[in-house]
DNA sequence: GATGAATGAGTTTTCATTCAT
DNA sequence: TATGAATGAAAACTCATTCAT
């Protein structure tokens, strides 16, 4: 009955939020097609499988992230790179609407310890982690550029429930995160 | 008749390891059964339901946060406090096996939100931040406070992959955590 | 528009292929159009349900199974015609790839036990043995002219992993099959 | 409410029923639960899987052909062995309900292709037809050995709408499959 | 002569839970 | 303190079939 079925778009844009707030397993494709108005053999139509749905969830991320990676990588390691890198990571996170899969991701790694695309999303994190990280970094400072990364994600839910509208969110997650990029250890 | 029930303490133990690396709705009480070698049923000797391992696995660490919370509120908020807390917090959740627990719920969040016990957890952090933050704090100095109790969290498992000790790991956190609740904002 | 359909040969034989190497209740439609390169609506424009199939593919064996049967009618029984008619029966089936179709068929008998072509088909068996069968056979009389033809078809996959042509086989079948109509029980 | 519990037992002679008059895909679990009076769910307490409960109906068997090949291979090949073992074969088959499961297995042979017992099965079918068969036999005296064993299988449902004793059943069928062992081809 | 999108009824399987012993 | 045997509800997935285009 529908024009030009986005259908498929549905799906992904329903099981994005249910998965996030219910989780992964929590989740039941009849749910999902419920919620759509359809029968769950329709979903299979779009989607082999469930795991199917994630994977084609993450492929945006995967692609901007590789992007991400590469521009650092052409770049010398440092604090000017890492300063950018945060910068450039914050608005690929909250100009599309990537912070909401980095949540569906964080709340559902277990379920999803084994979809080979959730695999290489904790690879291009380490990627990640490369870049923000010189050689002789003590554990602290390790962490410490770690946390600035949390920090960009974790903003989004972290202040849920103040408010506070989208631009302040990504301005007090960007200044916190600069801050501990820079910062040397107090130490 | 006997005391100390053995198996009780040991399927909390199996459950919190599981329920941890596969998450909650990935373990069935079958799982935690065989790797204890009783039947499924003998899990029902020892706890109601699956939700109420949940809950006894929470008892220790709820009563910890009580306390902690309770010690707060007895002194005057401002930055002694809040240094003071934070060093407290580490205490409590590296020299008990308390971390463990936090990253379990951490990690279950979403298939745990309808347990009463993780409600109050819940709530108990809400305390744990109005210790943290003073009235007229920025976004940004809110996000920052948070961000430190998360710091203390998650070093357990995001320098999992290092060669690092327990007490490196735990004094790094804590002079990362520490920056987080005492550096005001660069402004 | 076009004479002869292309297409319809094809399934038929995508079809008679697939059912017998992995069954009929083994193979979907699914499987069978994406072997042809076609969507599964695609069949429904060449035959009405999956059991059409193969009822399609029944119809040139009817036909022969017939004409045999007639032929063996209009003939006195006895060895003579029961002699011929294995020849006759077993050019009918190596000449054409009619073996292929038996073999379909005795790997298929419960899946299609409500077919009315199968139960036809089952029929003419009857009326084959009636060719074979004398009124006063005994019973092993009866089971050896039941294994001649039998063995006819067996031929074919009971001598599948031996190196031998299929003018061979035949031959071997052949003399077999006879010997079981011709012989008198060892008694 | 049962005694004590031969659940287990008549699942498996409900299944090896059904399984062979519907065929191993033609009858669901559904089925043989609604015959036994129980939920699906039981099923699964006595067995794994659906292929579990033809894995365990292979057992008894697969154990009487290990013993009769095993007796063969300590004798001599040759006419008296072949014959020997037909009598033995025979025995094997008629005097438990062997032929049951032996039909059950002709019957299912695409639908079980996969499975492992199934397969050992075949090889053990291929052990039999080596004690039959003599290095230098011809094509024609090769199938006509199998012929034999499938004689002795085939008599059961060959012979079914026929006013026919199990004994007498079996005594054609020895007779018929002796003669298949025993007389050179007319050549 | 075909496809894209969907459905309804079914499948095998898993799970938390119960209860008599 | 446990177990053996079972249940009811639900899960993911598959299939033959339909129909408007």
């Amino acid at each position: 009955m529908r024009e030009h079925s986005d259908t498929r778009a549905r799906i992904q844009e329903i099981a994005l939020r249910l998965f996030t707030e219910q989780g992964y397993e929590g989740t039941s494709l009849r749910e999902i097609a419920e919620q759509l108005g359809v029968t769950k053999a329709a979903l299979y139509y779009h989607f082999r499988t469930k795991d199917d749905i994630v994977a084609s969830l993450s492929e945006d991320r995967h692609a901007e992230m590789e992007n991400l990676i590469k521009w650092a990588q052409g770049r010398p390691r440092g604090p000017e790179t890492r300063r950018e890198f945060v910068l450039r990571y914050a608005d690929s996170l909250y100009d599309s609407n990537h912070h909401a899969f980095m949540r569906f991701m964080e709340r559902n790694q277990t379920a999803l310890r084994d979809n080979p695309k959730v695999a290489r999303m904790r690879d291009l994190m380490k990627g990640v982690m490369d870049i923000l990280c010189d050689e002789g970094d003590s554990t602290a400072e390790r962490l410490r550029r770690s946390m600035a990364i949390f920090t960009l994600h974790a903003a989004w839910f972290v202040l849920k429930d103040e408010e506070v509208s989208d631009e302040e969110r990504k301005d007090a997650a960007v200044k916190v995160a600069l801050d501990y990029v820079e910062l040397p250890p107090a130490a």
